[in-house]
DNA sequence: AACTCAGTTTATCGATCGATCACCAGAGAT
DNA sequence: ATCTCTGGTGATCGATCGATAAACTGAGTT
């Protein structure tokens, strides 16, 4: 071993893809990796789950943090695609079957550990896209459950809705999320009927907002509230 | 300036606290920081924050690991110290304000940045501390609750919680958790008074268990679920 | 067969990380 | 005045990080 050996370095095969599918490649291992390790994964570990060397990453994004843009990027945007408003808005077919049919495939896109956990991470970051995401589930989700109540209701379907309705919607909401982050985060035991769940939750929801409709049209405020 | 100038180094004045102080002190910063930078926080940032120098941290902690292991015992047992099984059990006082109360409290522990980070971080490393509390949430105060409520519908308080009966209420706590993740996390804005909020999540809450109560009398199994 | 050019690799840089070691300083005991 | 014990510092190590520069490779064009 006192001879420098030529070894000819079999390079591993060099499997090459057109600039596109490399990107994307790219942005979806990066969305499971970071999905795992956080944002503070490694560009490495990332370029090994695609089997090529690390400096080939740079050909393609400038940064690391344009990569985590893209995948913020992929991953709020991807459960929008599909239509949503329609299905909460659609007053032929009863609420209470709305809002169970929305709820089942809101969260058929976003109860998977990838989505969860990068949720997580970049809520954790404090970043923009972060709340311009909340305010999208306040704006284009519960404001519209709430108008579609008070319209089953009877009430008015004016302006923006109070502030108590809101948190009610959020309360509601919340439940339901955390049901996700407790069977894809914490890994806890869920009852397992997804649907059974919201249909559960649907129906406190739903009684709780008529019970307050009703104490609304009867005095202006509800002093429902008991000393702590 | 040719010559190496001999500037005496005026060490910044050397603060020396006891053994004990010092290594509570890296504990409450440490908590401090993990909780806004995640358990990459690095340890020369800590000791900047305490004023000292990087390598005391390891006179009183093996490694950056353990020290992280007592942000967690700290962290997680610390609002533990309040009684609260008292609170929740305590049948001279009516179901609806021993609930109030106990959510008043518990919401007053936990919800505030610091708790709901490092809980959310380490909730993301999947660490067994964090299923142990998941758990206690589950044994020590769901579980009770549903026993209070059952007891409060006259119906029998043996044995454990139907994987349903569990569900609502995990739901229930999720959504009013899911407020202080809105508040202190996405710092969204919120229903300013958190007592109502409790209220309001509680009146949906015992409506919608009575409700199921009363259908778990008629029928064996209530088939309230709507095709989705 | 020689040329071209886009996709990929090798080598390496500077910064930062957790961790270790030898040494320093100062209050209390003798 | 000296010794001792302990809290604290300075210097530095090896590993790993994101990022850059230059060289290589091979399918398509001419």
């Amino acid at each position: 071993m006192n001879r420098k050996t030529p070894v000819k370095r079999v390079r591993a095969k060099q499997r090459r893809l057109s600039a596109v599918d490399r990107r994307s490649e790219f942005v979806t291992k990066a969305t499971e990796l970071f999905a795992e390790e956080g944002f503070g994964g490694g560009t490495r570990a990332l370029a090994h789950k695609l089997g090529v060397t690390q400096p080939l990453l740079y050909r393609y994004f400038p940064s690391k943090d344009d990569l985590i843009k893209e995948v913020y990027r992929k991953v709020y945007l991807e459960p929008l695609e599909i239509g949503w408003e329609k299905v909460l808005s659609d007053r032929s077919r009863p609420l209470r079957v709305r809002l169970q049919e929305f709820y089942e495939i809101y969260t058929d896109a976003i109860f998977n550990r990838r989505w969860l956990r990068i949720y997580l991470y970049s809520g954790l970051k404090g970043l923009d896209i972060n709340r311009w995401y909340v305010g999208m589930v306040k704006d284009k989700i519960l404001t519209r459950i709430l108008r579609e109540c008070r319209h089953d209701a009877g009430l008015a379907t004016q302006g923006r809705p109070s502030a108590e309705e809101l948190e009610l919607a959020w309360v509601f909401h919340g439940g339901i999320f955390y049901y996700g982050v407790r069977k894809y985060i914490y890994e806890a035991p869920v009852l397992e009927d997804k649907a059974q769940m919201i249909s559960d939750a649907l129906d406190i929801f739903l009684a709780g907002f008529e019970r307050m409709a009703e104490s609304a049209t009867d005095r202006r405020r509800a002093p429902i509230k008991v000393a702590g």
